[in-house]
DNA sequence: GCACTTCATGTTTTT
DNA sequence: CATGAAGTGC
């Protein structure tokens, strides 16, 4: 169908009965809220579009009201569009936006998700096509370089000097790029000593024998199959009659494969993006796909997005000023209907402490209303850090001053150790054969089965050709093993089988009946005959027996969550952690429960686990008290806050000196689309800090302003003048480790351009008073608080004892943790923290 | 199998 | 510096 069509169509609605088109217009009543630019996009449903969407421009509003129009129009049924996101997040959002628009839970819309998940949920369908069974498991990053430090040793080569993590990162990137071990270029053929590729095939038969896949085959394979299979991908072309994509310009090589494919026939493809949003290069993603869009659909409507209701003109104004240093762009021009507002806030400090102390005051400042501003809330305001290493300065300092705060994209609930170890009970319950889990938990908690007990089981399963379940089985029976293991092995094998029978008799009617028949067996039995003590021993047994087999029965009528708490418990897991006496133990406890609740979710073990390994959500939002935001700026991408704190944009560090070195220009370039996706997080105010001396692994650095704080615009921003100027503030002396002064360094501060304009700024306005620190004061205190031999906690080490002050440094005996030096804003009195003194 | 040591390493991260 | 992984000795 061409646009055409589609206009045909609406004069078509438009001549309609009355009737008719009342019942029409109603549903497309969301047209009106649209802007004229998103009324296109939502409407020119046929044929290629390109969606260029500015930061702020309602991209999600339009993507989904353009679903929903879809489906108002009857060009396609629920399950007859395919929409693609990079996350589950943006998947679980537009599902609900679409319900919203709809104005009702949309049933049905089962090809809406992520790239991931559609792809698995293809590869179970036909996953024989590739010799796997449906079945198969989806390996994380952590079972991959297991497998992978596998494959290096039995190659016979030093795992040391060439790691497993290394390999996985270049086997990634060729699957990224959609090459099979037999597709990979000459050109790489050098690559992990020269076996890389050898490797790659080594490794992929491995997970064929496994029935695995992990995150790069879920794509792979299914782009293998629409290559050598035209019924198939026939099929899905007729099936999926529109399709679209979030966040394009973050698509790598075999995502944009995929959807070539599947888009092949109808060239109904729907593709939004921002070209200058682009910042996972280095994860694969090829900008190019989006600035070629044109050339592969060639008649494309490409429709721009730039009205932005985010930010301030300023604030957008600085970042547009930015991101034009960039060559080959798309090109758009964001503009705003909003009031002129603040200017993006420029300080620079003498070093990070520094930086890290300024904002600390500022966020606490703005809570009442500053510098003519209007108060703002901790949950509006954010830190958006380039490397994760950085937040280090801000929690220290927040913890000194009690200023609360919340760190985004931490360690994923998924990939915590007890949550993993948990995983691999229940996968093994499910199939006996996951070898990778059974090594996983063979020797967790502890059963006195050390590397020569793994190794017998190994031998074992691999003469006989069975899985290693089986095998320890077999090595039981022939009493190939003796000693305390043997027995603890025994009672993981029995339990292993317990727990798979019951998932594998869940419903099962015969089953069922024959466990309420042991039930009322036992319940019949008669012990009047036995004296007194003896038949209260007896009955307690039997109680006892009956509970277990009352639990068992509710496993079968598909009480999973009580599955899985026996698995816990049985398997002297959840024990493991009750005796563990670390701090983190209660913790840990607290996120197998999390994890068992999370069970709810889902009809039963199984389908939680398929599910499990493709979200790695990290959402845990504690509601409540009001809490500054710490994040990097790529977690920070897709969030908008009124108030935004950008530190560290110096050369070396933003842009990151790796990052320059590695990639150059290409990398420079997006370094500065990280800068632009920073700024345009901010609604309201924006502030760019930078330090000329940093504390970095041990030594004093001094470095220049950041190049793209030469970029901003003069007219859109303010600087502000640093505290303390004449008393040590920036351009004083340079400390460094030596305590001789870099010279050189401090000449080239003084010469950056940053620091002239800076320096020509202030002069102009009035100096302010540093401010009188509040913080020194609470420094004190907490110094004061605290006496040789007060007791104390820290979450992380726990309860302790005060041995030694230095300053504001503690030296604290811990009770678990030895002796450490902690700043005491880290610590809080025993007492407070629940520990009942003596 | 555990506690201690040395040693290298030191962006960004989703699925 | 500081952290984690891997190696050493008991």
């Amino acid at each position: 169908m061409s646009p055409i069509d589609d206009t045909d169509a609406f004069e078509a609605a438009a001549r309609m009965p009355l009737s008719a088109r009342a019942m029409a217009a109603r549903p497309t009543s969301y047209l009106d809220d649209l802007n004229p630019a998103q009324r296109q996009a939502v409407e020119a449903l046929d044929g290629p579009v390109l969606m260029l969407a500015g930061a702020g421009t309602g991209k999600t509003k339009a993507l989904t009201t353009r679903i929903a129009h879809l489906l108002n129009t009857g060009r396609a049924r629920p399950n007859e569009i395919l929409a693609v996101t990079f996350t589950n997040k943006a998947a679980r959002e537009m599902k609900t936006r679409i319900g919203t628009l709809m104005g009702q839970t949309v049933e049905g819309m089962p090809w809406l998700g992520t790239f991931h998940s559609i792809c698995a949920k293809l590869l179970r369908r036909h996953a024989e096509l590739v010799e796997l069974k449906s079945n198969f498991t989806i390996l994380d990053t952590d079972d991959q370089v297991r497998l992978l430090k596998q494959t290096i040793v039995a190659a016979n080569i030093d795992e040391k000097r060439w790691p497993a993590r290394q390999l996985a990162g270049i086997i990634d990137h060729w699957k990224n790029r959609a090459w099979t071990p037999d597709a990979v270029p000459v050109a790489e053929s050098a690559a992990f000593d020269g076996q890389g590729v050898a490797l790659y095939a080594a490794y992929q038969d491995r997970l064929k024998t496994l029935n695995a896949v992990d995150f790069g085959d879920l794509l792979l394979h299914v782009v293998t199959i629409f290559q050598t299979h035209d019924d198939m991908l026939d099929q899905y072309r007729r099936w999926f009659r529109y399709i679209l994509v979030d966040e394009y310009q973050d698509t790598n090589v075999a995502q944009y494969l995929w959807l070539r494919l599947l888009a092949g026939g109808h060239k109904n493809i729907c593709c939004v993006g921002d070209d200058d949003q682009s910042i996972y290069g280095w994860r694969g993603a090829e900008v190019g796909n989006i600035l070629r869009f044109e050339a592969d659909f060639p008649g494309a409507t490409v429709i721009r997005l730039e009205q932005n209701y985010r930010s301030t003109p300023h604030i957008l104004a600085a970042a547009s000023g930015v991101i034009a240093a960039n060559k080959g762009r798309l090109g758009k021009t964001l503009w705003t209907e909003a009031e002129e507002g603040e200017k993006v806030r420029l300080i620079g400090h003498w070093d990070g402490e520094e930086e890290a102390r300024w904002i600390g005051e500022e966020a606490e400042a703005m809570q009442g209303g500053t510098r003519g501003l209007r108060p703002y809330s901790l949950d509006d305001m954010a830190i958006l850090v380039r490397a994760s290493h950085q937040m280090r300065a801000f929690e220290d300092r927040f913890l000194t001053i009690r200023l609360p705060y919340r760190v985004i994209g931490g360690p994923r609930f998924y990939e915590r150790m007890e949550i993993r170890d948990a995983m691999a009970y229940f996968r093994l319950a499910v199939s006996p054969e996951d070898d990778l889990a059974f090594e996983r938990i063979v020797n967790t908690p502890k059963r006195g089965l050390g590397d020569k007990a793994q190794q017998k089981i190994q031998q074992m399963a691999r003469a006989n050709g069975v899985p290693l379940v089986e095998g320890a089985r077999l090595l039981i029976e022939t009493g190939g093993l003796g000693g305390k293991g043997a027995g603890e092995l025994r009672k993981l094998i029995e339990g292993l089988s317990s727990w798979n029978w019951l998932v594998r008799n869940r419903g099962s009617q015969p089953a069922i009946k024959s466990l309420e028949a042991e039930i009322l067996g036992l319940e019949s039995l008669d012990f009047s005959n036995l004296e007194n003590e003896k038949r209260e021993k007896a009955e307690q047994e039997r109680a006892a027996q009956i509970t277990v087999l009352e639990l068992h029965l509710a496993i079968l009528n598909g009480d999973h969550i009580s599955l899985a708490e026996l698995i816990l418990d049985e398997s002297g897991y959840t024990e493991h952690w009750q005796n563990d006496k670390t701090p983190e133990a209660p913790g840990r406890l607290e996120n197998l429960k999390e994890l068992v609740k999370a069970l709810e979710g889902f009809e039963n073990l199984q389908g939680f686990l398929e599910h499990v390994s493709l979200i790695m959500d990290n959402e845990t939002e504690e509601a409540g008290a009001k809490k500054i935001s710490i994040m990097t700026l790529h977690a920070a991408k897709g969030l908008e806050f009124p108030v935004v704190f950008l530190p560290g944009w110096e050369d070396g560090l933003f842009p990151s000196q790796r990052s320059m070195d590695e990639s150059g220009l290409k990398g420079v370039e997006e370094e500065r689309r990280l800068a632009y996706v920073g700024i345009t997080r901010a609604e309201e105010v924006c502030t760019i800090s930078f330090a000329a001396n940093r504390w970095v692994y041990g030594q004093w650095q001094s470095a220049m302003p950041s190049r793209f704080i030469d970029e901003l615009p003069e007219a859109h921003v303010e600087v502000l003048t640093p505290p303390g100027l004449y008393g040590g503030g920036y351009g004083a002396a340079a400390p460094t480790a030596t305590g001789i002064e870099d010279r050189a360094a401090r000449a080239d501060v003084y010469n950056s351009p940053g620091w002239k304009r800076l320096q020509s700024r202030s002069a102009q306005r009035p100096m302010s008073q540093p401010r009188e620190s509040r913080n020194m004061v609470i420094d004190a205190q907490a110094v004061v608080a605290y006496q040789q031999g007060s007791r104390v906690f820290h979450t992380k080490f726990g309860y302790g004892a005060v041995v030694g002050i230095e300053g504001d440094k503690l030296e604290i005996a811990f009770d678990k943790a030895g002796v450490k030096k902690v700043v005491a804003g880290f610590v809080v009195p025993a007492e407070q923290a629940g520990e009942v003194p003596f």
